[in-house]
DNA sequence: AAACAACCTTCCCA
DNA sequence: ATGGGAAGGTTGT
């Protein structure tokens, strides 16, 4: 009885949360694409409410956050902070990038750029604008590991050296690390026992090198923030690269999914056989010196960069243009696939899952839908 | 400058 | 069942 009254109290809880919406055109934003695409790691997916929550820095502040894709064309957000209403939208807003239209982007510059573009569909894919400092140390987890594993260690680092924030729909929600606090809270020995392996001095390494620099002053984010006031984006990337774990791959993600640097195409393995095997990428040596002059004054880039890898990320950069980080994460996807997610248990299940097509109203017919999906099955499994 | 092994752990697949 | 290989790389030689 008493716990059948709990339960219904629970739900009512659940119930009290409210949602709003923001509309946008059909497959301008797929969320389940778009937080399984490998940018994101912290987002829970609730299977029974067909939601997600996270803790997000909104505003200098790490707090529970809801979001489901509605059924028209929209986006529905809630919370159960007391954050206005306002600030709550505007942050939805910037996070999604939703100023920036991908579906006209792709129909009049994209597919224009690239004929290749042309028999794909952005599938409501979107570059994040994430908290600067946990993409930093989120993609130093991602260096030669899987997603599943990735997700795994980024959830530890804010369920053991974070902050409780509160528990929504069962699941335990905390702010992520500051350099100060895994500083203070985390040791690389602990880290390797949570399952970090050599990844585990990085991380304290990347917050001793934060805190060498804060300086006592400003740190994390708001010093990262304070870069992209005053630096170029190959400064910011030399910067990046001065904390160890972080070559040009990893410094890279996080200038564009973290600094809002939309040009920039991180280059991976898939990536560069992409461009080989699709663009029939061969490095030229001209390309080589012109880089190495260009970062005659960069120490570290000198030290750490891939010239052929470099030279295929601005191969892409001229292709596709000021948002080509954009188009890289549509490309990427369709390579990949969508892969897992956290279930509310928080358990991690590797599901090898097609990227749903939502662009059946945008495109017509149901038989082109089928056609990409046909494709991406495809690339999938190649 | 470029190539190559080593690196932690987990998951997948034969 | 059990073992090699890969996973959105980085580091040191």
């Amino acid at each position: 009885m008493y716990k059948y009254q709990s339960v219904k109290k629970l739900q009512n809880h659940l119930l009290m949360i409210k949602f709003n919406k923001i509309l946008f055109q059909p497959g301008e934003l797929v969320i389940d694409n778009v937080l399984h695409c490998g940018q994101a790691f912290r987002w829970v997916f609730h299977e029974d409410l067909r939601q997600y929550s996270a803790s997000l820095n909104v505003g200098g502040k790490y707090r529970i956050v809801v979001v489901k894709q509605g059924k028209d064309n929209c986006i529905e957000y809630g919370t159960l902070d007391t954050i206005e209403e306002d600030v709550l939208r505007s942050f939805v807003e910037s996070y999604f990038r939703l100023e920036v239209p991908l579906l006209d982007l792709f129909a009049k510059d994209w597919a224009l750029r690239d004929s290749r573009l042309k028999s794909k569909a952005p599938l409501g894919v979107r570059i994040l604008a994430q908290d600067p400092w946990e993409t930093l140390v989120s993609f130093i987890c991602s260096s030669n590991n899987n997603i599943s594993r990735i997700t795994k260690m980024c959830h530890a680092l804010s369920s053991n050296y974070g902050d409780k924030l509160g528990v929504y729909n069962g699941v335990e929600h905390c702010s992520f690390p500051s350099s100060a606090q895994l500083l203070e809270r985390a040791s690389e020995s602990e880290l390797r026992t949570l399952g970090f392996g050599y990844r585990a001095k990085y991380i304290m390494g990347t917050a001793q090198k934060m805190q060498e620099l804060a300086k006592g002053m400003l740190s994390d984010t708001p010093l990262l923030e304070n870069w992209k006031k005053t630096l170029n984006y190959e400064q910011i990337r030399e910067n990046f690269m001065g904390f160890p774990g972080v070559g040009p791959k990893v410094a890279d993600c996080v200038c564009l999914s973290g600094m809002r640097l939309d040009h920039v195409v991180p280059v991976d393995v898939h990536i560069a056989r992409i461009a080989q095997r699709d663009y029939r990428f061969v490095s030229r040596k001209r390309d080589l010196f012109q880089l190495q002059d260009m970062y005659k004054d960069m120490p570290i880039t000198r030290r750490k960069i891939n010239y052929e890898l470099d030279s295929i990320r601005i191969m892409f950069k001229e292709l596709w243009g000021d948002y080509a980080g954009w188009i890289q994460g549509i490309v990427f996807a369709q390579e990949i696939g969508k892969t897992l997610g956290a279930t509310q248990e928080g358990t991690i299940s590797k599901r090898k899952l097609e990227i749903e097509v939502k662009v059946e109203e945008k495109v017509g017919t149901e038989v082109v839908a089928m056609e990409i999906k046909r494709r991406i099955t495809e690339s999938v499994q190649s």
